[in-house]
DNA sequence: CGTAGGATTGATGATGTTCAAAATTGGTGG
DNA sequence: CCACCAATTTTGAACATCATCAATCCTACG
């Protein structure tokens, strides 16, 4: 969201082989031999936080993996409300193969590296790649259920209900190490009421009710948030299903 | 909705050749012969208006495409609240190849005919088929671009936005004919306040406003709308981009 | 020590929900 | 053909929730 940012940031060995999405992004399914054959074709592209990677309707020339930081995904109305549609980490693909439109503005959070693609010639790709192809497509699909799931809490939560999902959310992520589960927000205030259709303030009240509740305890000035009972304050978030 | 739905409600003949959805499904990109191996394992079901296809984390062995008729997925909360999340119209498909269960709850609108394939074995097709399996990435990319623009309207339209909205998707959908575009609901008040987020009292309420505005003109009971000015209609919806 | 960015808190008002009642329509049977 | 019934829509009034505007607080950092 600031300005300043920068293109190219620090450099680091990365390969194919040490790539930290090797066994989670599209590559999950494929052996050695086809690792080498998309390896050709990829190309290593980084962000500096907060530069914007696309906007609406822009160009995208390619599709890609974040390999290291996170991204947003924000769709916007012309009189300025904003809405976060997805999030990117490690892992996670966004583009669309062959065509070279972005249908929201993708921009950096912390700073980010993506393996890239050229849109069309990946199209090609996955046309001789069952095992990319149909890994992608399981990706797919599981975004598709959680955007939908999202609009479950867009459409129907109440504020509390969303801050106590997003905030089980992040601590679900966390590795379930002893309690108290300890997690340091990427994100403003204002980052998560985009992420959450709320305002700020009401995304602030919330935390607030939440930690007199005793459900969450706060450090560092809010940025650092603390869980003693997660089953708790996944009801607190209205869920039932575990997943 | 209503109980007393049927399973079997009319035969009509139906081959992959006859299919209304030849050409804008799954199956738009392969020939003849793929055509043939297809065709070899679906299998068509029909459901009556209301019933139930799947539940929520319900059992759900096959994936498949609407011939005919319509369909709506929808998540709920455990006291009862519920937001439509999709709505299958012919030729959309449904369901995760390779997985047996249901991310949502999925119910008849009107009477309605899947083409179906089992699960695992529409997964095992997909390997052989790059036709199938490369349309079926461009469908499910689009669904979730979709799915995203819905969140914006979840998350950050108003209630007067969110109906016109809506009134100008469904004018969209009719053959761009003379003046004035004419439209018959096939669904009820509810249904729409739960596709938009809303209660079935604001619905009503902001569809009386806009034809007090002279943005459309009601018939039969509030079930058929006239529009004689959808860009008028679109402007009021939030809309930009001509999509 | 001062400043800037982010977070919190307070007061007020707009927007949409809820509960309740009345109006409209299509279908059914006398 | 008309009266009645059920389903749906519309309308009204009171209320709850959340946004907005504004001030203040906190912390990191120069």
């Amino acid at each position: 969201m600031t300005a300043h940012a920068i293109s190219i940031y620090e450099d680091f060995p990365l390969t194919c082989q040490t790539c930290p999405a090797r066994h989670d992004g599209i590559c999950a399914e494929i052996d050695d031999d086809e690792l080498l054959r998309i390896g050709r074709i990829k190309r290593y592209q980084k962000w500096g936080a907060g530069e914007t990677i696309a906007i609406e309707g822009g160009s995208l020339p390619f599709v890609g993996s974040v390999v290291k930081g996170s991204a947003c995904l924000t769709r916007s109305l012309s009189d300025g409300r904003v809405q976060m549609v997805g999030m990117l980490l490690p892992s996670d693909f966004v583009g669309k193969p062959g065509y070279k439109t972005a249908s929201y503005e993708i921009t950096a959070i912390s700073n980010v590296t993506f393996c890239t693609f050229d849109t069309v010639s990946f199209k090609k790709f996955l046309g001789s790649s069952s095992g990319v192809s149909s890994r992608l497509l399981d990706m797919t699909l599981n975004d598709l259920d959680n955007a939908r799931s999202w609009m479950l809490l867009l459409g129907r939560k109440t504020a509390r209900e969303k801050v106590a999902h997003f905030l089980s959310l992040l601590f679900q992520r966390v590795r379930p190490r002893l309690s108290p589960l300890r997690c340091t927000l990427p994100l403003t205030r204002d980052t998560i009421a985009t992420y959450l259709g709320l305002s700020l303030e009401t995304v602030s009240r919330q935390v607030t009710a939440l930690r007199r509740d005793g459900l969450i305890r706060l450090e560092n000035n809010g940025r650092t948030m603390l869980c003693d009972d997660l089953s708790a304050l996944r009801l607190a978030a209205g869920e039932t299903t575990l997943d």
